[in-house]
DNA sequence: CTTTAATATGTAGTAAAATTACGTAAATTA
DNA sequence: TAATTTACGTAATTTTACTACATATTAAAG
């Protein structure tokens, strides 16, 4: 199990703080990363209370002492969401922006990580065993994520496909049944048209599955919705997040559905990476 | 700038340490959580050398000291590639191939971080700020990146179009020019079909970037190759990781092109985003 | 095969760091 | 205002890491 990341938690706690400690907290924010490297002693100096008081707040959060409170300091500062400004910059090179994207991107699969609702993947795997037919749907930048889906879920050796066209989506809908299962995508699950597919769907008996935000109206419409809260992108250069999400998502759901499958599946699989061979140039290694 | 995960650092080193050093190497390469948490004595007797020796490998590796050298072991454990097991074994649960996947993806991406050339990222957005069309080519897996790409290159007031279809791709690069840029994906560069696509482009006079693996027959056809070595999928469940690592170098990409255009060009940004907005839901916040 | 030099490893002492126990001060409540 | 709780610091203790030096091991030269 991952924990959250300290220095949020620190910063939440902050108002509950006391005097010292708050001293302390605020030392440890202003530069977390010198923190990690400071003695305890140091530390008490810059924040003007005694060693004993940057002890006591070491073990308030859940350490065993100031060195181990270091440690999980650096590991919250290396894997987690950045602390410090890591927007791109309109005068940032590409050594400079190039790993603040990346970076973002990881820091936004380590949240999804750490909040993804497993019993809801399960019940979507669930669905996606049981169905007869599956369709995935989305529109714009969802609409490749859906197309990709459609590519690894044609390995399954069942119906599959994949729709970024509006019409095609609601004749589809409309003409579902029992058995059929629709896999909506949208990052916001606020497109209307999205919205009104979904319901028809459902309307007729289908079952439909949502990737989409939670608390969204596509999100109330759906039988399960996975959701993910993506941070909203505040930064004009920062790219959205969300479609990488949705694809990492719906590689879970095929692991899952893979699993599930049991390893009598696995030379079908084989098969189908076989069948490529053809067309390809041998690899001289 | 990143500095090169610790853990590879070490097992890239084994083979040119000395006895003591070698000991201490495989204590904490055979469980670098618990070396992170471990005092010089305990390591010390686990690995059957003195203190001092402990100490000496430390600053072999460029720490200060022992506690320097667990600080930066922590960071790259939280970061980094994970050491142990990550491969998804056939029984395991959702809470634990969830996980699994997500931190593999956040590996590769760290991976592709530390390694991608800028160079090649700048010369990449070079070869678009001059483009007058651009065509993303890819096929299978490879097609929904494009069409990602030309979702978002869209934005950019330029003609754009994807295309998996081979036979079509064919036809657009017989008639491609100067001005064109064939922008081509493929995770492994040895689909045959791709490869003459960019030949034919090529010898054409349009120019031809490369998203693909290096020294492969298509990284050798194009102009400019934007290459990347993910790791090789060995375990049957694991979903390719490529995709994703594609899709956000295109990120990475559309922000270099964005910055180049410079400021005057976002207002154009906001113009399409809120050309959206009648398509959505109201927000109840 | 010995001698010499270099490198590798360990011992013991020293310095630094962290933790604990305890006492005093401040704040809260009755 | 007294009683009680909570906050904070001092000083002693313990743990931890580092340094200087000595011994052992290995490699090289005679």
């Amino acid at each position: 199990m991952h924990s959250q990341n300290l220095i949020n938690v620190i910063t939440d706690a902050l108002p509950s703080l006391n005097k010292s400690e708050t001293k302390v907290a605020r030392v440890i924010l202003s530069d977390p990363d010198a923190a990690t490297s400071s003695s305890i002693a140091s530390l008490a100096k810059k924040a003007e209370v005694s060693e004993p008081s940057v002890n006591r707040f070491c073990k308030r959060f859940n350490a065993a002492g100031f060195p181990d409170f270091k440690l999980k300091l650096a590991k919250s500062l290396a894997s987690g969401i950045r602390f410090v400004n890591r927007n791109v910059d309109p005068d940032d090179e590409v050594s400079s922006y190039t790993p603040k994207i990346i970076d973002s991107t990881i820091n936004t699969l380590a949240l999804v990580r750490d909040k993804i609702s497993h019993m809801r993947v399960n019940q979507v795997v669930d669905k996606l065993i049981q169905a007869k037919r599956i369709y995935f749907f989305g529109l714009g930048a969802s609409g490749s994520v859906a197309k990709d889906a459609e590519n690894k879920f044609f390995r399954f050796n069942l119906p599959v496909s994949s729709h970024d066209d509006v019409l095609m989506q609601r004749m589809l809908a409309s003409t579902g049944s029992t058995g059929d299962v629709f896999f909506v995508i949208s990052h916001t699950g606020r497109t209307k048209e999205v919205v009104e597919v979904a319901e028809i769907a459902r309307r007729n008996g289908s079952t439909v599955i949502g990737l989409t935000a939670a608390d969204s109206p596509l999100a109330d419409m759906c039988s399960v919705t996975l959701d993910v809260d993506v941070p909203e992108n505040t930064d004009e250069y920062m790219p959205m997040a969300s479609r990488i999400v949705h694809l990492v998502i719906l590689d879970v759901l095929t692991t899952g559905v893979t699993l599930r499958r049991g390893p009598d599946f696995l030379p079908h699989l084989e098969k189908i990476k076989d069948s490529l061979k053809p067309t390809r140039y041998k690899s001289e290694s």
